[in-house]
DNA sequence: CTATGTGCAAAGGGTTTGCAAGTAG
DNA sequence: CTACTTGCAAACCCTTTGCACATAG
């Protein structure tokens, strides 16, 4: 447990949204002006595979990463590219169900117009 | 309707299964060895944004390209890595209503080990 | 002490871009 | 003809790697 890999923790625990490598990194260095991209990278990939804080793959964009470690699924609104979280229970056991096999697990992102961009239009 | 497009969308449409677009580059030289990767990705971004054919993005992989313009979801083998489509008919309905919300779209894949896979461990 | 983590710079994979030359319609 | 497409190389973004040095425990 270094200083480097507190402080990221720290910020991610403290921010209530999806942040990315490069966020963290802009605010770590505040902090920790010495702090590297490499070492914000090493301590996000060991955190999320020791299954501290959750990742997520964005389609074409960067990671992002959250403090929530719980299973949950996603909610993009394609207009402000707000991103947030939702739960949808029962989905894993009825897709098994329908699959008709085990399951890993599964990946579901929900795109959506939110209100304001809704109305926007 | 270049030589190329015309080449490209020959390939996906003769294969039933998801192309990288490196892959796709690689048979396309076979018959057009002066063809180049900007072009393939040129062509293939045009025809997926058209419609014309469907785009997979895959956690921190390669982009795959297929025939199916269907809306559909995925499976995928965590142990070897195949990509097969599934439907989940009413999953949109369903997501609307859990929501409370119009839905734009959905993304969900669901990862498996293939019979295969399973019974090596 | 010693294994592990750091910072740096350089490399890596996948994809896009700028531009001069070529081609479809 | 003229706008669009090609091929090439270089640039791009995000992420990882190699390595000498520093530090946690």
């Amino acid at each position: 447990m270094t200083r480097q890999r507190e402080l990221i923790l720290q910020i991610l625990r403290q921010s209530d949204r999806h942040l990315t490598a490069d966020e963290i990194f802009f605010l770590a260095k505040l902090k920790l002006p010495s702090i590297a991209m490499a070492t914000v990278y090493n301590n996000l990939n060991a955190m999320s595979e020791a299954g501290v804080i959750g990742r997520v793959h964005t389609d074409g964009g960067a990671d992002c990463f959250e403090r929530t470690t719980e299973k949950h699924d996603h909610l993009l609104c394609d207009g402000c590219g707000r991103l947030t979280n939702v739960r949808f229970p029962g989905l894993e056991a009825q897709l098994r169900e329908t699959l008709g096999q085990e399951i890993e697990s599964y990946d579901l992102t929900v795109h959506c117009l939110c209100r304001e961009c809704r109305s926007r239009r």
